[in-house]
RNA sequence: GGUCCGUUCGUCUAGGGGUUAGGACGCCAGAAUUUCAUUCUGGUAACAGGGGUUCGAUUCCCUUACGGACUACCA
């Protein structure tokens, strides 16, 4: 069992890979570097019905943006390659003849119409129609017929499916890393398809068949695939391949309500279940990405869903986590996605960056405002340090800082109060205080604007709140003098005067 | 309906036969502040129910309830 870790995601491009699927992604790229083994990409599209353009390059894009991008998948380090199922597609089949020589599947001929026929029927009796040994032998199977038989009508080009013939008596005790050990009575399973009449392999074979030769010591999937365990374990032992281990990861469920998050779920409540934006004829689907979010605040959060390290410890590098990770620490219970800690984490994310780096960020979006004030990058960092710890987001900055870039339009009502008929006085007589201001930093605007209040025995509050209620238009935002050095003197006589004559 | 999985504060979770059941998010309250926010301090709040086993169970077993996944020629 000492064979090398290799491990991987393995998604249909249906669409944009959801939030659960990322989750899947990023415990399979930990556990791989964790153990020094290997992380691969394979897109399953043995359904080209649900094909949608453009997914696959997505589900590549998102994970790299989050950096866990796979060491091998379409296009890169193909060892095993192709890494695309409908690029291997003429391998299934010999498989799935293999197994019908071992005796472990038959031609199945029935149509789809029969087969909802017997589920119909069977529903109506109130009995629950399984495809297996209890009524195998009475449909229209290559169990039945001669084997000249079946060649005929296989020869004729008749539709046919390769069914997997399950044991009738047999207890599975099967061994989960993180479940530990599930039994399943193999008489209660169904023969599932494994080759479909289409010429594709269904997932069940072509997962198998792939994940054997691609040399995969570890599946790590949804908990939506422990019902199919034993399948495909019954599958390996037929090939006689060694199985890889198995952990089934809880699922993610929505924040209110009951059930699994789903792609619906994230616009309706207002927050993104995709990496990045997804655009359909349909609408646009938000992305984590385009809503600002770090990717270190989506590895992290998403990390601590349904896994912890056993500390209290909460924020963790992608460094950390490889360093920290152990599937066996992975619970066994759903997790309901939290929105509101998730915004805590980029928080602590927007806390650690650098102020020039949130600074050209922010700047991108004042470019677009075309205003008319313009502050050097310098300038900008300034700003950001003033307002940066009291946002979550770089697209918060705006709403915070405004009134860095233009004067106050309105003044805020509430605060107009304290504006009494002495004010207009005051502030001008203020306005000459500063303007007599030569070394204009915040500290040294302070200590005069200070002293002068102190000389005239004037309260704070008098002069503070309408010179605040000047400069921002509300009675909100960081340390004023700091706001004063920034906009200038120019512009703080100027706003003085404005609101001298407006309020 | 059948099969399987699960159940500790509202949420994410730690813990595990004897604990004041710990932390985080949220919420509330104080502190600080010329303001708002941040920050800091404190507080609120949980072992689903019932049976066992045991000197003792939230922890082990059974069971009920509840929740979830699966039940396609989809993955």
């Amino acid at each position: 069992m000492s064979r090398p870790v290799r491990v991987r995601f393995a998604p249909s491009p249906t669409g944009p890979l959801h939030i659960g699927g990322v989750r899947t992604a990023l415990f399979n790229y930990l556990f791989a570097k964790k153990n020094g083994g290997t992380f691969y990409l394979r897109i399953e599209d043995t359904d080209q019905n649900r094909f949608v353009p453009g997914a696959e390059e997505y589900i590549l894009e998102a994970l790299e943006w989050l950096g866990i991008a796979p060491e091998e998948t379409v296009g890169k380090n193909e060892k095993f390659g192709p890494y695309r199922q409908s690029e291997r597609k003429p391998l299934y089949k010999q498989y799935a003849d293999q197994l019908i020589e071992s005796g472990n599947a038959y031609y199945a001929f029935d149509t789809a119409e029969a087969l909802d026929a017997h589920r119909k029927q069977h529903e109506a009796e109130g009995k629950t129609f399984i495809y297996n040994h209890h009524n195998r032998e009475k449909l229209d199977t290559s169990l039945v017929i001669s084997k000249e038989e079946t060649a005929k009508r296989i020869a004729n080009n008749e539709d046919y499916v390769i069914r997997f013939k399950t044991p009738q008596n047999e207890t599975l005790h099967l061994q989960d890393i993180i479940r530990g050990e599930v039994k399943f009575e193999t008489g209660l399973l169904d023969d599932k398809v494994l080759f479909k009449s289409d010429g594709m392999p269904t997932y069940h074979l072509a997962n198998i068949v792939d994940d054997h030769l691609m040399e995969t010591s570890h599946v790590i999937r949804g908990e939506e695939w422990l019902p199919s365990m034993p399948l495909h374990v019954m599958l390996y032992r037929a090939f006689g391949w060694e199985a890889p281990e198995f952990a089934h990861l809880p699922l993610i469920l929505k924040p209110i309500g009951n059930g699994k998050l789903s792609k619906r779920d994230g616009d309706k409540m207002g927050f993104p279940v995709f990496p990045l934006e997804w655009k359909t004829a349909e609408g646009v689907s938000s992305g984590y990405r385009e809503k600002g979010f770090f990717p270190e605040t989506v590895v992290n959060f998403l990390s601590l869903l349904g896994w912890n390290d056993g500390t209290d410890k909460e924020l963790f590098s992608l460094e950390e986590l490889t360093q920290a990770f152990d599937l066996k620490r992975v619970h066994k219970a759903g997790a309901k996605f939290d929105p509101e800690k998730n915004k805590w984490f980029n928080h602590q994310y927007l806390m650690q960056k650098e102020d020039s780096v949130l600074a050209e960020e922010y700047s991108k979006i004042i470019e677009l405002k075309h205003l008319n004030r313009h502050y050097s990058l310098n300038e900008m960092t300034k700003i950001v340090s003033l307002i940066k710890d009291r946002a979550d987001f770089v697209s918060d900055f705006w709403e915070m800082s405004d009134f860095f870039f233009i004067a106050p339009t309105a003044y805020d009502e509430k605060a107009s109060k304290n504006w009494k008929a002495e004010t207009p006085a005051l502030m001008q007589e203020l306005i000459s205080v500063i303007e007599e201001i030569s070394d204009f930093t915040s500290l040294n605007i302070e200590t005069i604007v200070k002293d002068w209040m102190t000389k005239n025995e004037i309260g704070m509050g008098k002069v503070m709140q309408p010179f605040r209620l000047s400069l921002v238009g509300a009675l909100k935002g960081p340390h004023l003098f700091d706001i004063v050095e920034v906009i200038g003197k120019q512009e703080t006589v100027s706003r003085l005067q404005k609101a001298i004559a407006t309020i």
